[in-house]
DNA sequence: GCAAATTAATGATTTATTCAAG
DNA sequence: CTTGAATAAATCATTAATTTGC
């Protein structure tokens, strides 16, 4: 290697409390502009590049979401109320399934065995959707982790 | 409200888990036997129901719609004004970058004596975001903290 | 005190999504 | 069904903190 020189950008004290104080004041996704305004500005402290400044915020909002989301999803594990009105529409939903031709008898309407058993396998690709894959992409990587688990699969 | 009297269906990780990734691989709009497939196996991580799963992604659809809707609309309408906005972004500030803005920030090297700042003054709350704000719902926007500054904003 | 070694932060890239146009 | 536009998530890579042994 030649010299590595300063590969990449090094915000200096004062760009950096700049920037934070734009993101706490709600400037979280500046455009074009904005960006350009702001490498501007805070140039004077030191070198800096637009894309340094898209970098910046992207990655500021990136990791300001995912500390905060490790928080909620560990503190909040629970949290139920408000009746469901979903019944109005479930008799729709009943309706069809009645019609449905899977189901042996039990019908989801309402109740069932819920035991919260941390046991069966994921069952993420089960072959659910049958119409969708004509080889875009790759779409159902993996899969076929089909699983048992009272899966009455009988399709 | 020590009771929480169950009302309302409350998805376990691992149901959160399956069904996003249900969604993702292409499942948006399962049909009753779908549901009623999915609504078994996912029965073992806990109590679940066919409206449940119905709810989940007619929410779920909604909700991704309403997410992209709002970012789009806030792109291209406020930075319609300008119609310099709805560019590449990158490659934009990439260019800008190469152009080169200011100089090679002669004084920011290795030295720690982070005290290069003579020259510019306070610009956290120039005119950065004056009528986008981008706060359609979340963010704090307000801002307009306007320090005067006089911020010659001249870009 | 100081550097080599190790760990934590964080800048920069790549990848996978999303809905909507064509 | 394919592609466009635009992320945000995930990942890679390099810099800064820190630990450690001397």
């Amino acid at each position: 290697m030649p010299q590595t020189p300063s590969t990449r950008w090094c915000p200096t004290p004062e760009q950096r409390m700049e920037l934070e104080n734009m993101y706490r004041n709600g400037l979280h996704s500046p455009d074009v502009s904005q960006i350009q305004l702001i490498t501007t500005n805070l140039s004077c402290y030191g070198k800096i590049e637009g894309k340094n400044v898209f970098y910046w915020f992207q990655n500021h909002r990136a990791r300001e979401r995912q500390k905060l989301r490790k928080r909620l999803a560990k503190q909040l594990l629970g949290g139920a109320q408000d009746a469901d009105q979903a019944m109005n529409l479930l008799s729709k939903l009943e309706a069809q399934g009645r019609d449905g031709v899977i189901g042996p008898a039990s019908g989801f309407g309402i109740s069932y065995g819920y035991d919260v058993h941390p046991c069966c396998r994921p069952l993420i690709t089960l072959d659910l959707f049958p119409s969708k894959s004509t080889g875009l992409r790759d779409e159902c990587s993996s899969s076929s982790k089909n699983s048992s688990c009272s899966t009455s699969t009988d399709l």
